[in-house]
DNA sequence: TGCGTCTTTTACGTTTACGTCAATTCTATA
DNA sequence: TATAGAATTGACGTAAACGTAAAAGACGCA
């Protein structure tokens, strides 16, 4: 249950390969540190979303993917399907201004915003409509049960 | 496009069978008059929640059908599962008081309301991140354009 | 009698984000 | 070297509420 353990074995096999920072991190470590499961991060994987390096077929996961991750986790948050994280994260360009991918994710922000607003209403209406109910129900009961209680108490 | 129209064809070929008040619909009309699918209304009679008498196969609703129906609606609206729904009109007996029919509803509906209150802090806690990453994005944008916009007014 | 519309049944498809095996391999440590 | 603990891929399962297609029966009308 060691594995690296967390401070960095120094001196491992063969790393210090690809990496600048050299933190990297396997399948385990990584869901962990972001609660998540192993299967989430190969699902995402699966669908574009991260791209560990690998060490034979073992995944080595770089400071990329875990900023990857934590913009991923925030969409998933407000509301972002996939897609729509990686359709907004495949215009990232580390070269230039990003401006078309800004523009993109505040368009897609803009939108779930209107929805989340929406949805708030609609919870909003739900939750009046249901305490309506519930206090009519409760009167049904009191009603029921009041023969005997107006004396009981 | 007729059929029985709106107001009743009076004296129809077999009708004024099983039925008090008299005011059979099929499907058709059915879904329509509750903004329903024909696919919606045999789903949920496929699924125990409506039981629409029969001339021959063709479904003929009653007013006690459109009542159960007016029911799954408010039901889920308020986010009751069709489950739940059936559950709880399955107790339902016409000769009783109902009690246990009306605690469980009211058992389902308090679980359902701390669900729906748990969803909106959730939504609000979604739209204030989300709200947060637009001001910044929009930062961004604003400052990527500032260099020619100093001048450029 | 043929058309058009409505209806019926059956059954597979859709969506999203994973969960849950299963079989197998890899790795480290005692 | 044995064994436990990771990790791998692949594939099927889940939940909810229908959508949709297909093929055929039923009804009224001109």
């Amino acid at each position: 249950m060691k594995l690296i353990s967390a401070g960095e074995t120094a001196a491992n096999t063969n790393n210090m390969s690809v990496e600048t920072g050299e933190d990297l991190v396997r399948i385990g470590e990584m869901a962990k540190k972001y609660g998540v499961t192993l299967r989430t991060l190969r699902f995402y994987e699966d669908k574009g979303l991260l791209n560990p390096q690998r060490d034979g077929s073992t995944r080595l996961y770089t400071r990329r993917d875990k900023a990857r991750l934590k913009l991923i986790l925030l969409g998933r948050k407000v509301g972002f399907s996939l897609r729509d994280v990686k359709q907004m994260m495949d215009l990232y360009d580390p070269t230039g201004s990003n401006t078309k991918q800004l523009r993109l994710a505040l368009d897609k922000s803009e939108k779930q915003l209107a929805r989340l607003q929406k949805q708030r209403a609609l919870i909003d209406d739900a939750i009046n409509e249901l305490s309506g109910s519930m206090s009519a129900v409760r009167q049904m009961l009191a009603e029921r049960s009041a023969p005997q209680a107006s004396v009981a108490g």
